[in-house]
DNA sequence: CTCTATTGCGTGCATACGCACCCAAAGTTG
DNA sequence: CAACTTTGGGTGCGTATGCACGCAATAGAG
């Protein structure tokens, strides 16, 4: 068997390493989320957390597929990610005139909650905006738009 | 109790949902991530593991908490996360001159994994710079390097 | 109306993520 | 050296993530 394996090339490594867009992607979105989850303490809700009460209320009564499409997110984890909220009594999931779907709400808690953490929110945003450059950010923010157009939609 | 809670700004809420960046890091990581699972498939990596292989090849014997700093990662995280890698024999963790120390190491099917991983790795990247434009790549890589600094680096 | 295909959800499984906490080894100070 | 501090790691817990699979309700075909 002359079939060697092909040598294990170093210097690819580190153009991977620096270059992969899924890696760095993770990584910023780590940083980021950890940034937000920090500044969202006081609210008791984690980044998460907020973005699905904003979709709650944003798609008030929105089915469970619907909104986990809203939030390319899938389905089973967004089932997931609502368990928590719906034990803390911040949202409800009632059924629809179809009897399969699950109809998610915020309750008035979730209202309230919801109300109080968006003021931190928007600091924390601000303030990650500043940081970045405003320019910087537009321009990001498209890109972070298209990357998902071109990730997602095309599979 | 005049004290009533403030109302739900649902332009507010809308506005938050569009631009936080939070929500957008985790959506495009979530959809590049995806993208790239999807092509490592047939190597029997995900992208977070590939990765790991990449830096413990890269960092050859480095600790793990090193390892995490250059992953911008939880120790705990990486610690958790070389488990699997460790069962299937592809990194071994041994111990340094300092005892408290665990260092990684690729195992020789770990370079062969590595190395056979690669090409497929750059083929995703290549396809996904090329839809995204190699110009918007180039400046979007550069926006994640400072967004992890400002994100990061400003705790 | 029955049979079938589709749709909407949930669960089991495995991994990914980070905080709080604990333990042991190494360094520091008196 | 003994006592304290710092450092490197792991674990318990709870959440986040998605695939494969199964179940029930609906829609569609005959």
């Amino acid at each position: 068997m002359s079939q060697c394996s092909p040598p294990l090339d170093l210097q690819k490594c580190i153009e991977a390493a620096t270059n992969c867009a899924c890696f760095n992607f993770r990584k910023a979105s780590r940083a980021v989320t950890q940034l937000f989850d920090d500044a969202l303490q006081p609210t008791g809700l984690r980044s998460t957390q907020l973005v699905i009460l904003i979709a709650a209320a944003v798609f008030e009564g929105v089915s469970v597929s619907r909104l986990a499409k809203e939030l390319v997110m899938d389905r089973s984890t967004l089932t997931r990610n609502l368990r928590p909220l719906e034990r803390r009594g911040l949202i409800l999931l009632e059924s629809g005139k179809d009897e399969r779907t699950r109809l998610v709400r915020l309750t008035p808690a979730g209202q309230t909650d919801l109300a109080a953490a968006l003021p931190v929110w928007e600091q924390a945003q601000l303030q990650f905006q500043e940081k970045l450059g405003d320019e910087r950010w537009k321009q990001l923010l498209a890109s972070l738009g298209a990357t998902v157009e071109v990730a997602h939609d095309s599979r």
